[in-house]
DNA sequence: ACTGGCACTCATCTGTCGCGAGTGCCAGCG
DNA sequence: CGCTGGCACTCGCGACAGATGAGTGCCAGT
């Protein structure tokens, strides 16, 4: 019984299943793909394939399905990656370099990676935490009150309002605006907390308190909630997934409005290599996702990873298309953020 | 036949509904409400109504069931609404009490909708069209770009990076920033476009590209596109609502994602009156809402309406509790939005 | 105007049954 | 030793039939 053919008839089986949603018979399999074996060979494939838990039959007198780990297997042992048709190339460029802010960006990544995968697609902001400051500037809005404004090198601005104590002149303001860039500028968000934390002694006493309450701001702009926002498209497709997949549209609805569950999948699968990762069913270490697959990657300007963008849907997913599809659009963002 | 006790059947019959979510017949009705008639009598009852559209049977042989028109007519029936339960008072003031900034009031404010109502709730984001300008900043970024900030009265912050030609000295940005100010502060945003028309002229002719082009980008940011930002919750609370309506559920979500859709009802439905609105299955005008009942008030800082916030569910929902909880939410989001 | 009675309609449920897809096993063959 | 054809077996599923009963409409009576 040779190893490489139960490849072949497993990765058939995910072919077929994906493709009809049903579960494939021996029988069907020989008609379908050219195995050159008879069906009752198949059998013996599939009696050890189950025996090793990479397929699953529903009842007796049924088909195969595989399982999650015989997702797995597929995906791992996936060399070929289907290319993107021309067409889809050309659409994932004219619609991203229509963009004409990061919102923008990301607001029709989302929805590309919707209609190319047919899925429920996912974009992470860049986050603030692996980004540098590029500018911080400081408004006076009057009546104890003042704008702070945080540029980041994506592109990205956070602003707040800082209610002070008493409205400082032009010129404190200035030089308050001055340190704080010369102390910020260049460094990762992270670090900026301890660059500035000096300032408030490099100024008379009395104003002290206002520097404190801009610095307090400031890290609260730094703070992980605002940081990792998460925008979603193509939630409609869950429901287009057929009608047994209804009865678990709920806890993944639940999920996606859950951003937590979501951030943490993709901080972990950003570990896994720098490429597209993929999380199916109970691999991602949640119940309301158990018969999802998550597919990721990371995206970011220079090459380096600021933020993660993917696809989820039922585990039974056509991976090679989407797996292209997630890679392709994650090198155009990338592209587009360079610059 | 009492033209009252009709009124008092079908009331009865869309509470039935409502909570048991099956048809509902003439002898279930009498035990259930004290009505002090036969079931025949009922019955009399019930084929009048059905004779003038207000309720429908699914097939012989079964009870009956609201139509839109019957809800229609309940809900304008309706005087005695239910009030909150002071646990649920409770609730919304803490939750709201909390918030620190706009955003945080929007997103506070949609999740308690989606959870005190368990439907699918809507905030929209206070219109900019409506709100007057507050401040207008300008800030150099370096590299020929700078930087627009537009804060409105209602706390909102609406940002743009400016390319322009040549980076201008700190003095023309000055004289530009007061100009502007001057010009636009406490105008409402559909104004400000007109009453800065003029500022180009007031520069030196060398100056004049510059000025444009920060104009330019200053009538970008109060485009519509941007101004009509909506926030959802509570999706789902949709598969939630029964295995019948999940055959209904995905042109919903495609409803939701189509934020148009709910832009355009949400406008319409201000119209109606200064109270809370209802919008009952095809009065929706939307195909994909047939079976649809959107709730929807408006809200706003010093009693002007500056935008709109509701919940969207199936028709056979709960319309006394729900209509008294988006008005409540409106109430005190208005409140919290006069400070 | 309301009520009780009665005949009628069907949707739903239940049980039975046959079909057929699909399996596992085994003996035989190259 | 691996592959194949044959064969018995399992069992989900759809079709069919009959019983059930909720609910209705109508009518005559109070």
């Amino acid at each position: 019984m040779s190893e490489d053919r139960r490849i072949a008839v497993l990765r058939a089986i995910v072919e077929d299943y994906v493709h009809t949603r049903e579960p494939v018979g021996s029988k069907a399999l020989v008609e379908r793909h050219n195995l050159g074996v008879s069906p009752a060979t198949i059998r013996n494939d599939m009696a050890a394939l189950e025996e090793d838990g990479y397929i699953a039959q529903p009842h007796t007198s049924a088909g195969r399905v595989p399982t999650d780990k015989g997702y797995r297997l597929f995906v791992d042992r996936l060399h070929g990656i289907k290319p993107l048709s021309p067409a889809e190339k050309r659409a994932i460029q004219t619609l991203l370099d229509g963009a004409i802010d990061l919102d923008d960006v990301v607001d029709r990544t989302v929805r590309l990676l919707a209609q190319l995968t047919r899925q429920v697609a996912v974009v992470q902001y860049p986050s603030l935490s692996r980004s540098t400051v590029r500018h911080i500037e400081l408004v006076p809005l009057g009546a104890h009150r003042l704008l702070l404004v945080l540029i980041t090198d994506t592109g990205r601005v956070e602003q707040r309002v800082v209610e002070v104590a008493v409205d400082p002149s032009e010129l404190l303001l200035g030089e308050l605006r001055a340190k704080l860039n010369a102390a910020a500028v260049g460094q990762r968000l992270t670090a900026v907390a301890s660059t500035v934390a000096g300032l408030p002694e490099s100024f008379p006493p009395g104003d002290a308190p206002l520097v404190r309450s801009v610095l307090e701001a400031l890290e609260d702009s730094l703070a992980i909630e605002r940081e990792e926002r998460i925008v979603l498209a193509g939630t409609a497709n869950l429901a287009r997934s057929g009608p047994d997949f209804g009865r678990t549209i709920s806890p993944v609805l639940e999920a996606l409005e859950e951003q937590v569950v979501l951030l943490r999948l993709f901080t972990e699968m950003a570990d896994d290599t720098g490429d597209v990762g993929v999380r199916i069913g109970r691999e991602t270490a949640y119940e309301g996702l158990a018969e999802t697959a998550v597919v990721a990657s990371g995206y970011g300007s220079r090459g380096e990873v600021v933020a993660r963008l993917g696809v989820l849907g039922p585990t039974r997913m056509d991976y090679p298309t989407t797996i292209a599809a997630v890679r392709a659009v994650a090198r155009y963002v990338s592209r587009i953020l360079a610059q």
